[in-house]
DNA sequence: ATTGCGACTTTCGATTCGAAAGTGATTATT
DNA sequence: AATAATCACTTTCGAATCGAAAGTCGCAAT
């Protein structure tokens, strides 16, 4: 399968796959845009932004930007007049689902965070773990 | 388990866990810096800056003292006069092992970075996907 | 007295972030 | 016809963070 431009061209810091995903995932943002993306049926601009950890528009903008550069996501106009458009993830952006899976995992075990079922298309349990 | 002070008394942005996990790991170079704690036998100041990656010292300093704080990693005194460090992983740290997997996976498919395995202690394979 | 080592800290210009306000296209309402 | 509303952004700007380089501190060895 054939990396987008932006991937193939990018010159990455180290040969590490860890290191590398970090150029691209390694911010507070990027990974809830994907998380909606995949779980949350959360499509256009306005549903991504008013996601409940209030990203900024101007970051959310900007790193749908990078997201459709890397190939992870593709922006799709879904009616004309006026255009507006919808986001999904490609192939290589639903791939990282098992990251998710496993940082979610972490994240209610280590810090008492809830935990998704996408089965079951809702959380299954809230933080019990302290606090 | 009784988490440390700092993730007791954090007020998260959000209760996903997911969100609360980048707001400690969402960056750059501290996902780098548990890589080379869990896999890579480092564990003084001087072997983690000198990784691949070359992070900065200031960074690699503050970004050490958060996951102190965060309890992901201790910070032990090896030997006195004068004082020296060494920086060991929590098993809350130790915990990360499994996000570390999946994203090397993914960034090896999805970037054609290196296949770590941490059984045989070294890369079984280098990018042979694209680049 | 000088050099060396390990572990940082400081400095500082450049980049990035976040909150809020503004823009443009188009449809709906008064 | 004028005004309001919706969506998808972009712009602005002060604050926070980053990265490269140099400096500091404790102590031991030469």
């Amino acid at each position: 399968m054939a990396l987008p431009a932006d991937a193939r061209e990018h010159e990455f810091r180290s040969q590490c796959s860890i290191a590398r995903t970090m150029e691209i995932l390694g911010d507070r943002w990027t990974l809830l845009i994907v998380r909606d993306l995949m779980w949350h049926g959360k499509h256009t601009f306005q549903e991504l932004q008013t996601s409940a950890e209030r990203m900024p528009t101007n970051q959310l903008s900007q790193r749908l930007r990078l997201l459709v550069d890397w190939g992870l996501v593709e922006k799709q106009a879904y009616q004309e007049r006026p255009v507006r458009y919808r986001y999904v993830l490609t192939e290589q952006g639903r791939g990282l689902e098992p990251v998710l899976l496993q940082i979610m995992q972490w994240g209610h075990e280590a810090l008492g965070g809830g935990l998704y079922d996408p089965v079951e298309g809702r959380t299954v349990s809230t933080g019990s773990v302290e606090r």
